[in-house]
DNA sequence: ACAACTTCCGAAAACCTTTCCGATAAATAT
DNA sequence: ATATTTATCGGAAAGGTTTTCGGAAGTTGT
């Protein structure tokens, strides 16, 4: 016993095939009469159009695609939830890729998603560097996307951002004005554009309050990468009063390893992260951090892609960039 | 400028339709020489067979799609990947959507994956009892299923599961032999077998030491439900010598509440958890759990479907059952 | 030299829908 | 009463591929 098609139902009722298309798509020329006998019978023989066959001819799919680089952090996770919210909302579905950090992954992703006729695509890259020329190609054949967190500026798309360089120093200026001197920064992957902006902050503060440039470690985003850091400048001897870490993982890794070398939080080294990690509340010591507005961004996110399948063609790109918090905890107090 | 289709590339070629599918294909019947000739061609013009007009004959799709309450906890993500690294392997794309705690989304989410036409399913139920209907028929047209984590008993599907029961009564023995006596368990979602076999593991871990029956509360797996319930014992002055709870998070709540309420872990209260999350080995003081061979489960999950595909119409229903660890950390140690 | 295979390829059907175009009958206008 | 519009429907094309069937060569066997 196959799939009940269109054709069965029609045999069944004696009506032509296009009549029963037009019931399904409420068309204006048939009679509702025959429209509520035409659902009620694909009720009840569990009819529903094949999306397949639709999708071949109507060359869309009422799908949109997200790739994301992981959901291990709960970052991504969340700004899912806002997207489906919405999606949801207009009766979109949200189909999901993980690339995994891997820009080659990505482009399969993309791919596979393209490839599935989904109305549009909202991305977070992988790699600033790798994949933007098949980007701009998409785009030029029109298919709607919108990239978020991670993006690059020369490209003439929708992006809806967190203002990395302002957030980053306010965060440095928490230390300052909690009276930290000599802040070290752990700075991110030095490719993406977050990364380079956080570092302005970083920098910004310190010749905001007339101080001598902070210092810079080249780190990077994982829990080990702290870690390492935080070794290798007990093994020189280099303590720091505080630091800024690009995100909490690196932060919490770092914090690991001086707790563990017998160094207090924060009465020896304050410490603050970044993006607000569901650790950040939870650690010991609680963890200060800038918490960006997740949810939200995965709305305007949605949103500014409805907008730009709506008018195909016609659209012309925005950037909105939303504010964030700086969640204050026992990480960054000075206890005199 | 449209898509480019197979029609053109046969055209601008000068051969049929037929042999362009036949090349991309590798059918036995057609020579390598022109083989390459239209692979090279294509490469050339940049074609690539429409997946969705390929879906629609061939009624498969090389996608399999994976349901999940949700992602924001580490759990799901992770089988998630031990599910992609073995699909991706095998050339299928996996397409993720989540359901939010939801049975009616979860039920449209499967719909919409069946509709694009998955050659298979791995799913984590939201509620035992709601859509288990649907998804018999949906065994009954022949569509792969496997299910993973949360599933109902009598249904005759693959499952890859986990032995709450050996493990909870592992994780309570463990407190018994720590010297912890009068434990309480703080039970998960009453529905879900889960929840029912740690809730086992824990009364036979009494029974076989010869203790008093434990005392449950229905708590929840939030970290909400942890808290309420922390602040329900001190209210009255219950204050228990250990707990055992359903999962981390809510073993979590119920720390931070204590601890916030001046009581010691593990001096005062002891507290192991279930299920391994993130925060576990970084929280203070770190948190013993159960851990979920989380990659692995994904692993298995996924290389059943592909059995299942392989061999649709006559296989057998699998169980597979797989192994845990107990990390022992901190928050359970007797310190005498 | 002729039959019987192989090897390779083209034509056309099939997958399931939507939509354009035209047809019929009823309703309105003249 | 005739001409024109309106409401409702059916036929067929289109969307892009795979697959079955049959045919034209070339190859082998006797």
């Amino acid at each position: 016993m196959k799939h009940i098609t269109i054709k069965d139902l029609a045999k069944e009722l004696g009506v032509s095939i296009s009549t029963v298309s037009r019931a399904f798509n409420n068309k204006y020329d048939i009679k509702p009469e025959t429209r509520d006998l035409i659902l009620k019978k694909a009720e009840e023989l569990g009819y529903r159009p094949n999306p397949i066959a639709r999708k071949l001819i109507q060359q869309r799919s009422y799908n949109i695609g997200v790739v994301v680089p992981e959901f291990e952090n709960s970052f991504f996770p969340k700004v899912l939830m806002g997207v489906q919210e919405v999606m949801h909302d207009k009766g979109y579905q949200v189909l999901v890729m993980q690339s995994n950090y891997s820009w080659e992954m990505e482009k399969k992703n993309v791919e596979t998603l393209v490839d599935n006729m989904v109305d549009g695509l909202i991305v977070s890259l992988t790699s600033e560097n790798q994949n933007i020329d098949y980007y701009k190609k998409l785009l030029t054949q029109n298919i709607p996307i919108v990239f978020f967190n991670r993006t690059v500026e020369d490209i003439a798309a929708s992006k809806v951002l967190f203002d990395d360089f302002k957030w980053a120093l306010f965060a440095t200026e928490h230390l300052i004005l909690q009276g930290y001197q000599h802040i070290v920064h752990l700075s991110g992957a030095p490719h993406l554009t977050l990364s380079k902006n956080r570092l302005k902050g970083f920098k910004q503060a310190h010749t905001k309050h007339r101080l001598e440039p902070g210092k810079v470690i080249q780190c990077g985003f994982r829990t080990e990468d702290g870690e390492r850091v935080a070794k290798e400048l007990i093994e020189k001897g280099e303590i720091p009063r505080a630091i800024f870490a690009a995100n909490d993982s690196s932060a919490i890794g770092a914090m690991n390893v001086f707790k563990q070398h017998g160094y207090k939080i924060p009465q020896d080294i304050a410490i603050v992260g970044f993006t607000e990690s569901n650790l950040a509340k939870h650690i010991y010591p609680t963890l200060t951090s800038v918490e960006q507005p997740t949810q939200d961004i995965g709305q305007t996110a949605a949103t500014l892609l409805l907008e730009q399948i709506a008018n195909k063609g016609v659209f012309v790109p925005q950037t909105i960039v939303l504010n964030g918090r700086l969640n204050v905890r026992e990480s960054s107090m000075n206890p005199q």
